[in-house]
DNA sequence: AGTTTTGATGAAAACGTTTACGTTCCGCCG
DNA sequence: CGGCGGAACGTAAACGTTTTCATCAAAACT
């Protein structure tokens, strides 16, 4: 009983062959008898032998490993956007390095540098990210797709949501059931989301309701936030008849303001969010929102990495845009439960 | 303009001086003068030099990287529980290599093997994991911790959620707050966790109530298994006066069979769950369950797995167990929020 | 039968580090 | 003044692979 671990050399001296027929049978190379390959796979087996990834990616230059680069870990967004990530790196034999919970630029700058050598590929979804800051700390030989990023460059491929058309489908949905004026509660400021959000209720407003006055409350994507929002909406006369939150966070404090004035949802005042997060479903009533399919944008992102991995630079356009979805539930006063599909422009 | 990045060869060509004395340098071994470690610093500035982690790894037999191992990185659960472990490591300046979306033993038996010559160190939660796996599948020489485990053996330290204990203290709630009849929905029966769940209600019954009949009903942790469950308890003469899911997704499909039927929760039946997960607090009426802090399991099982790995054997104890909090919403019928801490024995 | 082609195999170089071990130099003590 | 100890630094081995190249035998041609 061996408590050393096995080295390619002790399984080639088991085969009694060489050290390069082992490589060469484990790696599936061929040039190689059925009987050596026999012979090799048993002592291999029989020592339990595991080739040390260190000295294979020494030599070879690669991981099989891509990494990503996250904000935080927090909340159902990202642990879907890790599970897509995964799940896709996975069915390709990769595997997921995540380096998240930072919030500072400096954070965000040592995570990527730490990267190298230690990944063939990176994704990155980060507030901090521009294009100064990736030229400043990516690799120029790594290959990295950019989630949720304003920066537009074909060396840096990036993945968006496609925000804009979301919100401007589901206000144009709030004023097609019949609410005339409706509000608008805004995310951070500095949150690229957020700014299209805004950009999509304004785009709707001018384009079915040109005379009514823009109603926007200020919000940063927490629930409470949603709920201070809420509480202003309340005070104003004449009352808007729909809100529409740029998160269901928010969307779901405005919600307990409004139950807590009394308010029937969506009889007195309609109200829809944005991402479908789980919590949508289960408030009462159930939220109207825009979802938006967070695991295949992990997996998008993983499939257009590989493609600049395995070389294809340049095919793709620097920006690709993941539809959402209008998730009509019973917050905003349309009576039926329906999904209607806004944007068909899938990446993937 | 070099394009190829640079070695610990053409830093000590740039400043004239041995790689010995660079490696020495960098790595703060001290044995250079001030000089040289000057010119070197400043060699390795010019150059963006970053040392190649798997030549160091292949060396030094480290890599400062931990793995996780888990069965799926669906829910709440499994997002908590990384971004404890991805903060503590962080903490400690180590990366997080994860592996996740397994559903069989071939599949978690590959995925640990894959870590070999990867991590320093193993986090493994699976319920397939027992004493032969880990003995067949883990190589002899890397640190491993186990989560919500059933094995017990000082090779493999073992972190758990103290379910039996949370279990009984719910229970003991529910008969206290006067639901004299109790019904228990139970987990996957090859769950670890849902088993001492249910020994816990046993036992609860046992000291509590022991006239009462035991009123125990399978379930499978998903919505749709606690919504049957449910409609199967509505169907009972006489009705259970409260009911106490082994989690908090059953308990959610509980709540919504009996709303269909019409019923008040806690007026006519109590309903009580297990996980605190996000959604309990956002149902209506809101969900009383049992919290176990998520963050904290994994932040433990990182320290305990650091303490291994830098060679503290055998110090601590083989297993230690992470206390519940009970936590009274409206379902339960106790009008007042609290929070009762149960267990105090939390590990760390 | 002689020559070429083919295919299997092994020896050895290379990857970029860390580190054990020499070497050199200098100051110090006896 | 000779030897000795220690500090600074360089040389080279080692880590475990992959891969190129040479070798060799056998099969395939002429």
């Amino acid at each position: 009983m061996t408590t050393k671990k096995a080295t390619i050399k002790d399984v080639a001296r088991e085969a009694k062959v060489s050290i390069a027929s082992v490589s060469r049978v484990l790696n599936g190379l061929g040039g190689v008898t059925a009987d050596t390959q026999e012979a090799v796979r048993q002592a291999a087996a029989r020592l339990h032998y595991v080739p040390d990834s260190a000295a294979r990616s020494l030599i070879t230059g690669r991981t099989h490993t891509i990494g990503a680069v996250l904000p935080d870990l927090y909340g159902e967004f990202f642990s879907e956007l890790i599970r897509g990530i995964d799940l896709a790196a996975r069915a390709r034999g990769l595997h997921l390095l995540v380096s998240s919970s930072h919030d500072g630029v400096e954070d965000a700058a040592a995570a990527v540098r730490a990267m190298r050598g230690r990944v063939d590929g990176l994704i990155v979804l980060s507030q901090f990210v521009d294009q100064a800051f990736l030229e400043k700390n990516l690799p120029a030989d790594l290959p990295a797709v950019l989630l949720d990023s304003p920066v537009d460059n074909p060396r840096y491929p990036a993945i968006n949501i496609d925000n804009d058309a979301g919100a401007q489908a589901m206000v144009g949905h709030l004023l097609d059931v019949g609410h005339a004026s409706v509000a608008f509660i805004t995310g951070p400021s500095g949150n690229f989301d957020a700014q299209q959000r805004e950009k999509g209720y304004r785009a709707a407003m001018a384009a079915h309701a040109p005379h009514m006055p823009l109603n926007i409350i200020a919000g940063d994507f927490t629930e409470e936030s949603g709920y201070r929002a809420g509480r202003e909406l309340l005070a104003q006369r004449p009352r808007p008849q729909a809100v529409f939150a740029a998160n269901d966070m928010m969307a779901v404090g405005c919600l307990y303001a409004f139950k807590e004035a009394g308010l029937d949802v969506p009889g007195d005042i309609a109200l829809a969010g944005f991402d479908d997060i789980l919590i949508a479903r289960y408030v009462t009533p159930a939220l109207s929102t825009v979802r938006v399919s967070i695991t295949d944008l992990g997996k998008s992102a993983l499939l257009l990495l590989t493609g600049l991995m395995e070389g294809k630079a340049h095919t793709s356009p620097a920006t690709r845009t993941l539809g959402c979805d209008v998730v009509v539930r019973d917050s905003c006063g349309a009576h039926q439960t329906d999904v209607a599909t806004i944007n068909p422009s899938r990446a993937g």
